[in-house]
DNA sequence: AGGTTATTGGCAGTCACTGACAATAAAGTG
DNA sequence: CACTTTATTGTCAGTGACTGCCAATAACCT
């Protein structure tokens, strides 16, 4: 793979990830409020493009449809759990670290997102495309959560009994955020609202980690 | 709702939900068949119109989408799964009526079906479209979990706990589907196979209804 | 046969998305 | 600063999935 001694990089160079991951997100906040104000059908492409201040062209590049403009953004959110779970020290039970540590973090632009989240949940109720996506998202931070279970488990990530409870913690997540979702439909996010969701994340999931 | 009494139907009926069924399934077949020899990007919903014996634009009226053309036959096989659990007997362990009852249709299309079955789950892998399609399937039965396992309970099929467990079969089924598919990627599918799968099915779902 | 309704097919149009290429930005070098 | 090199963007034309519209046909009735 390596090729003798590095010539000195030469020309322009390439967009370091951190900055792809800000672009992306600050996209993904455009397409989330036109989806939301007007629906994602009514919603075009060119729209968002416009609207992140981006040729169109360009906003096909960093996005392979216009409904997966909302990725970054859930993606942020379903980071925030995982960081947490890496986070699970050996010696802990989870639902004592759920309950410490399952904060969202309390600056304006997180508390924005948090909110724009929930609406983009709420909203794959009636857009399939948005479901279908939210979905594969999940399923893929199983991964994540596979790897922290084989670590404590002492086995392999890909063992079968790991990647189904990982799938386990994965679906009952997901069910309690649906239904965080729609308990703060009218009313916004409340400490009150946050901390029932804590409670029935970490009392279900107590039962997921059982015999662990 | 009712409007007086019924006028006697007059000219041609609407066809049923059977033939429906039917001919979406027939489509379907035809789909997998093409989408699994060329892949998914290289089969055009004229190529599957054409297969399927209809124009074009009648395809487009029974599916919104090409890759959805595979959904009849993976919902199929989801059914068949469903029956097994509404005929799960009120005093039986779920293992036990699994080890007795979940057992494959011996008749020949149920079999070339469930072939075709695995593969398309096999192409999900790559087929990201057809991923999100499975997924959102799968989602859709949690929905009929959750009224068996309501029915057990005595409590209603919305309430969070059995959501929750909803959930928790769901995706116990899902990886356990998955493994299934990839073990039997070579020799096709073995009465071995399908018996490891059941057992693994059956243990892993004997956690989930413990507490019931 | 003739009336009535459900379904189909053909056709034109829209829009998400792609390939190709010119234009520009961001570096390093003399 | 001029010049080279590389990464990214914009423009434009094109493809193909999908929709609306309407005429044609099929299935049922009297």
């Amino acid at each position: 793979m390596d090729s003798g001694p590095m010539a000195p990089r030469r020309g322009r160079p390439p967009v370091s990830d951190r900055q792809r991951q800000r672009r992306r997100l600050d996209i993904s906040r455009h397409a989330v409020r036109l989806f939301a104000e007007q629906g994602v059908a009514a919603t075009s492409g060119g729209q968002i493009a416009r609207a992140a201040g981006v040729s169109e062209r360009t906003l096909w590049r960093w996005f392979p449809s216009k409904e997966s403009c909302v990725e970054p953004l859930l993606t942020q959110s379903v980071a925030a759990f995982q960081e947490v779970l890496h986070a699970w020290p050996p010696e802990a039970d989870l639902t004592e670290h759920l309950r410490a540590a399952y904060r969202p973090a309390p600056d304006a632009s997180s508390a924005g997102d948090a909110e724009a989240v929930l609406t983009v949940i709420r909203m794959t109720r009636d857009e399939p495309a948005l479901r279908a996506l939210y979905l594969v998202l999940r399923e893929r931070a199983e991964e994540t959560f596979a790897e922290v279970l084989a670590g404590r488990a002492g086995g392999s990530a890909d063992l079968l009994d790991v990647r189904m409870r990982a799938a386990t913690m994965s679906a009952v997540l997901k069910v309690a955020t649906d239904d965080l979702a729609r308990a703060v439909a009218e009313k916004g996010i409340t400490p009150e609202a946050l901390r029932r969701h804590r409670e029935q994340l970490a009392d279900a999931l107590s039962h997921v980690t059982r015999g662990l």
